[in-house]
DNA sequence: CGGTTGGATCAAATCGATTCGATACTCGTC
DNA sequence: GACGAGTATCGAATCGATTTGATCCAACCG
């Protein structure tokens, strides 16, 4: 016995099925009685409402958000900024009636494909469909920056699915959603300035896919694709601060920072401050020191970004710059509101604010 | 201009409507000359494919996975084993051309309403509709346990969308995925045992959703409404252990770890060893114990559950209990293969293994 | 050379709803 | 009592594909 339709329902309720149809919407007068009686025949039948596919295809509009995280998907997920991000976009959405799909980037941005075994009697390339190209979705958000020439964009633009860029290169077309964090590394600069801080090392993310990690000498330091790595080693200068090292790691987590740390504190001309791209990096890096028998912030500084928990440290407070990481989600859910209503979102771009904490003092 | 149909693109091909729909899907047998030429027509018009939202009423299929995440959304994302797990989900159903679509879980789970201001002028219970109830898809996965009358969990069976679940309490005609949870504790509790701790605390996880925390006098202690807790305790007495405290946290997270090891260990008759439910919570009993100036394993040892990274402890390894949280994400992935294959799938239960660490001796 | 086979193509039905425009009916007003 | 306004309902078109069953034709077989 197949699942009953609104046709069936409609029949048992002595109705048509536009009528019907708008028991359930609500969008069109619909008297009382005959609203009752359509959903009692659809209670009687154990209808659970309308098909979702069905009003699908006929309005256009799938309810459905499709967030494309950046990079190797398994590895956004252990990235706390990522998460909370998506934390707050997830809650935000769902106050809409919106569900978040997650779409894992497809190959076009360079990500190294998954080190599963080939067999060779399978067809070369096989078909797994990308996702991005062919799911449905009313809006595309972008967590984390894509290249432009990705092939994901390519194929939503082709869909004329619109884009909500977060924290990624300015795309023509998407809105976006960025913060001032040149600005925030300035402040990070000018304080470890005034502490009188100059031998200070930098730990930065990614400079692109290729997921490098080691000191940066003066060629690789030149190929910074990511805005992001690079705006923020500006507003460090900008500050005040030009580092004499710069450590690149392959993803942003505390592992990464703690092998960062020991390499930088290890190494000739120990630095008297360390500045840390996340707060993942930089609570590696303070157990680095730890471990190394270093005292912090005494033999040394060490800064974060980000501003998220961080409750491993202790009583330790990073000193660090949050970013407003809620908002930043819900900023997303008002674009998304905006795209679907018809009207042009405006970009966005948060301040954020310095924190300084007990990871920071003058250089012995 | 609208965007161009397939019935556009095969007018153009100079061909019928089915016959451009063979040259996309593939099902079917085609000749190699007509399917470039619909494919040169696709390119010239900039079409972008088929439509999902027509392919997927017509076929009955979303590609869409539901998953339910347990409990306040916002926190499951802090939650790393959920995380991880979703992670290891995410993967696994991405390469089987399956989106992942996250569902808040609604209100019939007993989650607390959000504490957004009521305007009193909004239409009571303001129709923000119940993702579960409305949204596309194929199969759910319920993450984290929900209640077996759960107002979601009805509205899915009556649409024969068909429940995986893990580490939930069985539900009858449900696909389980759980682990064998009463096992580990057990040979937690003889590891304890034989190292002669007879004075053990446990900081157990939520006993249900009211979100309480603290140690648990003896009528709270005959209210687990959580399976899993209560089987883990069950399992740490199996192995000779019985605790003289046990604490509730309201959380599984680092912050409630060093709340409730804070309250453990300043009391009288300080435990000898704590026994943590997972490892979030026991990495926070470590920081506390560090905090207090007791020295782990010396004056005090912990044990986890998980199996999780830990990197912010430093040198230390937890003694702790290893779940395979990519094999489950991949496990759900095969169930949900069957499932839509027409199969019906077999629930697995996995063995979990001791992993000692740094963090258990004999007690001084 | 007639009959059979099978590959390629097509027309039409179908999936389950929403929505447009038309119709029927009720009520109030002049 | 006729007319206009407004509400409730309905029939039919539509969204964009997939899929079934029929048709056509070339190749192969005996």
């Amino acid at each position: 016995m197949a699942r009953p339709t609104l046709a069936d329902v409609a029949r048992s309720a002595g109705v048509s099925v536009s009528t019907a149809s708008l028991a359930f919407s609500g969008a069109g007068p619909i008297a009382e009685p005959t609203r009752e009686r359509v959903l009692a025949a659809a209670a009687e039948l154990d209808y659970a409402g309308p098909n979702p596919l069905g009003r699908q295809l006929r309005s256009g509009r799938s309810g459905i958000v499709g967030v494309l995280l950046g990079g190797v998907l398994g590895r956004s997920f252990r990235e706390p900024v990522a998460v909370q991000t998506l934390d707050g976009l997830v809650s935000t959405l769902a106050e809409l009636g919106l569900g978040v799909l997650l779409l894992p980037a497809g190959r076009g941005t360079g990500a190294p494909p998954p080190p599963t075994e080939t067999r060779t009697d399978a067809p070369a390339a096989a078909a797994v469909p990308n996702l991005a190209a062919t799911a449905a979705m009313d809006v595309a958000v972008l967590l984390w920056g894509a290249n432009p020439a990705d092939e994901d964009l390519i194929a939503l633009s082709r869909r004329d699915v619109p884009v909500i860029n977060v924290e990624g290169p300015a795309i023509a077309g998407n809105a976006t959603v960025s913060i001032n964090d040149r600005d925030g590394f300035a402040q990070l600069g000018a304080h470890l300035a005034s502490l009188g801080h100059t031998r200070v090392a930098a730990v930065t993310l990614p400079f692109d896919r290729s997921r490098t990690s080691g000191i940066a000498d003066a060629e690789r330091l030149g190929q910074i694709k990511l805005d992001i790595v690079r705006r923020r080693l500006e507003g460090l200068r900008e500050g005040g601060v030009d580092p004499v090292t710069v450590y690149e790691v392959a993803y942003s987590q505390v592992e990464q920072g703690v092998e960062a740390g020991k390499t930088l504190l290890s190494g000739p001309d120990r630095p008297t401050a360390i500045v840390a791209q996340s707060d993942a990096l930089a609570a590696g890096v303070v157990i680095a020191a730890r471990e190394l028998g270093l005292d912090v912030p005494g033999d040394l500084s060490v800064t974060g970004f980000d501003g998220i928990d961080l409750p491993w440290l202790g009583e330790t407070v990073l000193t660090t710059v949050v970013q407003p990481l809620a908002e930043k989600g819900a900023a997303v859910g008002r674009m998304v509101e905006a795209l679907l209503a018809g009207s042009e979102p405006e970009s966005v771009t948060f301040d954020v604010e310095l924190r300084i904490g007990t990871t920071t003092a003058p250089p012995r």
